[in-house]
DNA sequence: AGCTTAACGGAGCGCTGCGCTCCGCAATAT
DNA sequence: ATATTGCGGAGCGCAGCGCTCCGTTAAGCT
């Protein structure tokens, strides 16, 4: 052991967990197995319920833990000298750790009051980092922040079959085009109405 | 009924079956059910299962009608004087009927000599959709054909939560933005490797 | 009209695989 | 030496699946 002691062991299973729970949930999708995430985290399945006494407790933990990464990403965007290349890191970070994967979870947990105001601070960041985007010119002006999100989520979709790099590779490339799409003057407008915010926040289950 | 006669009843079943199957299996996913199907259809377990004698055989119908629609839109591609909206329109229209949805089935049912037939000829007819499109100079050159082949089926994914019109919609946007994308120049060049043939067929269980 | 027969719908069987509990054991603190 | 804490994992109860089987219905035949 690196650090002595029951505390430190504790700690690090935390750890160990979050971390599990985050690689499994989001290359398998929610209904994967919570011994899954229990074998990988290298932990028994006693160790997983004392921390947490359901399942949909460990979702929502890892649920606002994503949306506060989230949320660090794109400050961190607009902190970013450059409009185009803060929004284009958002969007891969997002991408990479795939933040929009948890989205789905939407009517399968309850969200609690918490995760309602760190999405919302969330959503507001990454609003400002479209905006401020929008008034440089080097994003399409046809494109609303919903649909960022999408594409975010979009990206963040698990993958069929075994896990494999190529395929992360391969959507990486696809990403690209896609931002490339994205820079486009987009004069040639993007067919039928652009998603309403209703919708978007209807699909986590009912407001606050 | 329409038409008299129990031959008449069981076609039209067919028919709604497979109508139904692929509703249910490209929005739902492939452990949808098959009860759901069997609803859907208007039809008891028991008509189901006289003409597939498993589940895995209706995957495998429904598989092989994937691929010849999947070959009838690259023909009809081909058949359009522009290149651009040739493949443009083969890419929205295979994403239209979830073509790529049924792909991650891979490993979970037995691939047939006929589905690798088909497959390999309808690979080739969008491998020279894609090859006309880049020699007229119209679609980015870093761009390969299984790199549209990814994109179809990313896109295809099944949508999580309740089926919404907004989703299809939100979508189509996406979809618009990574075809514009397509277009670009792209001297910038795409991240990483195009994806390997090889690791592209293999996801579909081994070779014939 | 009566009889035969084929196709129908759907209840339910057997089983897999899940969330979660419980308990024997090992490691620390006193 | 004893008490206490946290550990791993076997197994319980159950939900939901693929698939079968059978009573019922209706078309075809004479």
């Amino acid at each position: 052991m690196s650090t002595r002691g029951r505390q430190a062991e504790a700690a690090r299973n935390d750890l160990a967990l979050l971390r599990a729970a985050h690689e499994v949930f989001t290359t398998q999708g929610f209904d994967a197995p919570v011994s899954a995430i229990a074998r990988k985290a290298g932990v028994g399945m006693g160790s997983l319920y004392r921390r947490y006494r359901t399942k949909e407790e460990l979702l929502q933990r890892l649920c606002l833990i994503a949306m506060e990464r989230s949320l660090e990403r794109a400050e961190a965007g607009l902190t970013h000298a450059d409009p185009w290349e803060g929004l284009a890191l958002y969007v891969r970070g997002s991408v990479a750790d795939k933040s929009g994967a948890l989205a789905p979870v939407a009517g399968t947990i309850e969200v609690t009051d918490e995760m309602w105001r760190v999405a919302r601070t969330a959503g507001e960041a990454a609003a400002r980092l479209v905006a401020r985007a929008h008034e440089a010119g080097v994003l399409r002006n046809d494109v609303t922040r919903l649909d960022i999100a999408l594409l975010i989520e979009q990206f963040s979709r698990p993958a069929p079959g075994p896990p494999a790099p190529e395929h992360d590779q391969a959507e990486q490339r696809l990403l690209a085009v896609a931002l490339d799409g994205l820079r486009a003057p987009g004069t040639t407008g993007l067919p039928g109405e652009p998603p309403s915010p209703e919708w978007y926040e209807r699909r986590w289950g009912h407001a606050p």
